[in-house]
DNA sequence: GCAAACTACGTTAGCGCTAACGTTTTGACT
DNA sequence: AGTCAAAACGTTAGCGCTAACGTAGTTTGC
């Protein structure tokens, strides 16, 4: 009874249950040619000497380590959990497990993130947006699993892409603003170019506002990636200071937009009345705000849950899956009162 | 240029570089048995080829596999996310990657969880709370590493654990509020037990309250974990409907709270005039709404962070580390407008 | 000037599992 | 009873790496 010991192995648990080693190695997997009373009686043995099944050992003889590797800039961004846990759900019906690394926003990191990650030999790779280090993409391009770029539609694809367009998100919110009446139109982000969607999203709204012949001059950074409603609440403060009079403000993420709106309530202007603000991402605040938030939800979690169906069907070898190489995941507006 | 071809193994590499594959081997680990000049060339061959170093073998030679399994209710949550930002910043000090898997609060899927990570073989396992099924306790007992119990202060601890007493949380609120002189209390949480320590906090606030000879009965519960904006709305509703002269209400989140709190305002009740709401978490918006809201601030990345700095020295062996079995980390009751 | 210590490599064996293939047992049907 | 799949099990070899040990060449100390 000792449990100081080295741990049981499989010989030891065929040694127990008087049966080859391969014969419990069978049991522990869906193979059929082992009878079920075996079976049962193999892994009753098992449990009771504490035995645990090495996957180390199994993924070195079969080449497959049973994980899908993902980055992402942020766990603590809702819309990334979100699409985690659509991946970690969908993946798991294929008994596969999800390998998470996080980049906080910098390409630099990824590149070290993939590294890392390819060295646990994943059975394929999914990457938030599109835009990579040289030596990253080379990294991406040369692994001989299939790579998924989400949260993005990429110009320049290095495998297979799951998500949308985010200039065309942005050029959404743009026009429902300019069709709610607004005309003096502003947009708040991070004054960095780490977040290279809310850099494409930004870009989109100001060029649907040049293309309407607007103003699209304002733009307001403020601060570094992860946005959070801080962020939101010192850009209320640039807009009131350096553009007075605009009309309607969209913001990189609903966090910030949420900082933006109690900002200019704090100073006693009305939304949207005074000024309108929108968001981005569907974030719960954003629904329960006084007034709510007019937002885009991007269907996180569909993401997420596509990119696992694809894989799926990938590791699967379906011939039918490798056209087209992008799944578009269509976000939605959600008009509220805010705006 | 084949990138067909089977990948490279550390032998092709030696063969390029016209050394054994010991001299590879320790290249690429932190081995002083090499020259300078010898490592650097055969990285860079290495890289040339396209080699990718391959943990699954190395990790059933070493019986090290550099992985830290942790298991999170939900990663959805801004706290856990915390917890889980912390530690992995900290353990990559020491090399170690997270291995991470959640539970959606349900202690038997916790069950299946632990059996999932501990066939990776890691190094240390960090679990949330210390509610655990039998099988899942005799497993963590059983295995023959450093087991973390975090986010609580457990009155029957598996191995060591990381965090604070959640009563004792509770009742540092209920403390707050009675000094606040506010008489008739409640509290709204989630109508299942699966969150434990969100149960753990009420019962400690009620208690409070009934020692102060207060009414301990305006239990409010609304909902399925994970708890959202939503339930607290619903609850609010609940207390103006079946308890309309509650002068406070704590809830178990501060998402909640926040939900509660526009709610509140919503049919026209000032915060804190005509009704007091407090939460728990820290959590972005609670410092942003308006009024801001009283919250406990669970020091999450704390948490993480020391659990990450005992399972190095427990790892590289310190002597000194393994008493106490508990590191407290002190929860701030964070005073606001709300209260 | 020579042993001792150190540096920088190479050789051998094996971690715990399972693919591939071989062998025995079972049972269905003539 | 005899035939022959199919089911149920066993044997062999090896996945790619590295601990342990061995060895040649170089430096150090006195």
């Amino acid at each position: 009874m000792s449990q100081q010991a080295t741990a049981p192995r499989m010989a030891d648990v065929a040694r127990a249950a008087g049966v080859s080693t391969m014969t419990v190695s069978r049991a522990f997997r869906a193979d059929a040619s082992v009878s079920d009373k075996r079976r049962d009686e193999i892994l009753r043995i098992a449990e009771e000497m504490g035995y645990i099944f090495d996957r180390s050992a199994s993924e070195l003889r079969t080449k497959r380590t049973g994980f899908v590797a993902v980055t992402v800039p942020s766990i603590n961004n809702p819309n990334f959990a979100d699409s985690v846990r659509g991946l970690t759900d969908t993946l798991a019906e294929w008994g596969l497990e999800v390998l998470l690394g996080y980049t906080n926003y910098r390409i630099d990191q990824e590149e070290q993130m993939v590294r890392q990650l390819l060295r646990r030999k994943p059975e394929a790779l999914v990457v938030t947006g599109s835009t990579h280090t040289g030596a990253a993409r080379q990294r991406l391009a040369r692994a001989q699993i299939p790579i998924i770029e989400c949260w993005d539609e990429p110009a320049d694809p290095v495998g297979y892409s799951v998500g949308f367009s985010n200039p065309d998100v942005g050029a959404m919110m743009a026009e429902h603003l300019i069709g709610k009446g607004y005309r003096k139109i502003a947009f708040i982000s991070g004054d960095t170019d780490f977040d290279t969607r809310g850099v494409a999203r930004r870009k989109g709204f100001m060029t649907k506002l040049a293309d309407a012949g607007l103003d699209a001059t304002r733009l307001i950074t403020a601060g570094w990636p992860p946005v959070g409603a801080s962020h939101g609440a010192d850009g209320a403060r640039q807009i009131m200071r350096d553009y007075p009079d605009t009309e309607a403000v969209m913001c990189v993420a609903d966090v910030a937009a949420f900082g933006a709106l109690t900002e200019f309530q704090r100073v006693g202007k009305s939304v949207p009345h005074d000024i309108a603000v929108a968001g981005f991402g569907a974030f719960d605040v954003s629904a329960f705000s006084i007034p709510p938030i007019t937002t885009i939800d991007p269907n996180a979690y569909e993401i997420g849950r596509e990119a696992g169906l694809l894989i799926g069907s990938l590791l699967r070898g379906d011939a039918d899956v490798h056209r087209p190489p992008h799944r578009a995941v269509a976000p939605m507006l959600v008009a509220r009162a805010s705006t």
